[in-house]
DNA sequence: CTTTATCCGGATAAAAGATATCCGATTAAG
DNA sequence: CTTAATCGGATATCTTTTATCCGGATAAAG
């Protein structure tokens, strides 16, 4: 069970993406210097990251990417389900209804115990990452950081920013 | 971000060798039947719960595999971690130490908020899993089925067991 | 209007991981 | 000792992830 790479990606870029004044966006190219990041996939994630309605894209000159909403609307969830799709890790096949002893069908109506609790296990992991929102995780970031670093990060947002 | 089959397989696989009698094993192949899967494929998984500690193995005729533990000091956890090896889902490349703005590796002994939050996430999902011992998938499984059912599988237990 | 910068989508390819199979090694039983 | 049953590791196939490239659309700037 792995996360894709994306997911890491973008959520850091949307940390940067949200430091943008109005109006302004970032290209693919400076994002993924940035991170040093290859440009051509990080630009295949960020079309996800638009296509979830998480982030903006302005084309031709001058355009680039930002947030389509208050950072504290998005969850780290949100951007999971951009990235990975909405589909459940664990997939149910209902094994039980196989075999010598299977059961039929229409006794199967509910979830078998295994798939519950699977189920259950997902959901605290999607609560968690629910909970947390890009303004929450910034704003801890914020705290662990130094100013001359921030003072960094926002220059060069300032410079690279069309 | 997919779980293997092996997982929701070799689960099932467990409710139901936790049934045979003390000194007893079920085949691979048998077991394959029960739930008509590739039998080759189970095997290999069989193997993994073998390495994990989870299960017991007796090679040559007459032998199976049986569990190693009593059911309720096996949890899905251990069932997970054994087939999908012990390392989290989310892997922190520490892409916040590249380019321009990148952090000096000294400074980076505490994992990035993001990472953070997603080793949380995780953390929440596991203690679900811990949280859920075979013993108990058992037990309501067997409060949601009928006592005919469970007769039928005690007796296909009974005649395949060696 | 032309040039330049940029996103968009599709085609393609390489790498990794999941899925599946085969056959040799091992052991009980006759 | 031979046979049949069974596990175990090596091998092969398929799918997903990761990554690249390019032509087209779009828009700003000269």
């Amino acid at each position: 069970m792995q996360l894709a790479k994306g997911i890491e990606w973008t959520t850091h870029v949307c940390t940067i993406i949200a430091l943008l004044p109005e109006g302004k966006g970032l290209s693919v190219d400076a994002l993924a210097e940035f991170f040093e990041l290859p440009a051509a996939y990080l630009s295949k994630q960020m079309q996800a990251l638009r296509r979830a309605g998480i982030a903006q894209s302005v084309r031709g000159k001058g355009g680039g990417y930002r947030l389509a909403q208050s950072p504290d609307a998005i969850t780290l969830l949100d951007i999971v389900i951009a990235i990975e799709g909405p589909s459940p890790a664990f997939r149910c096949t209902e094994i039980r209804q196989n075999g010598p002893c299977g059961l039929e069908r229409s006794e199967c109506k509910r979830p078998c115990e295994i798939a519950a609790a699977f189920a259950a296990a997902e959901q605290a992991y999607r609560s968690a990452l629910e909970s947390k929102t890009l303004a929450s995780i910034m704003q801890e970031a914020a705290m662990n950081s130094t100013p001359e670093h921030m003072m960094e990060i926002a220059g060069w947002v300032q410079r690279q920013s069309s």
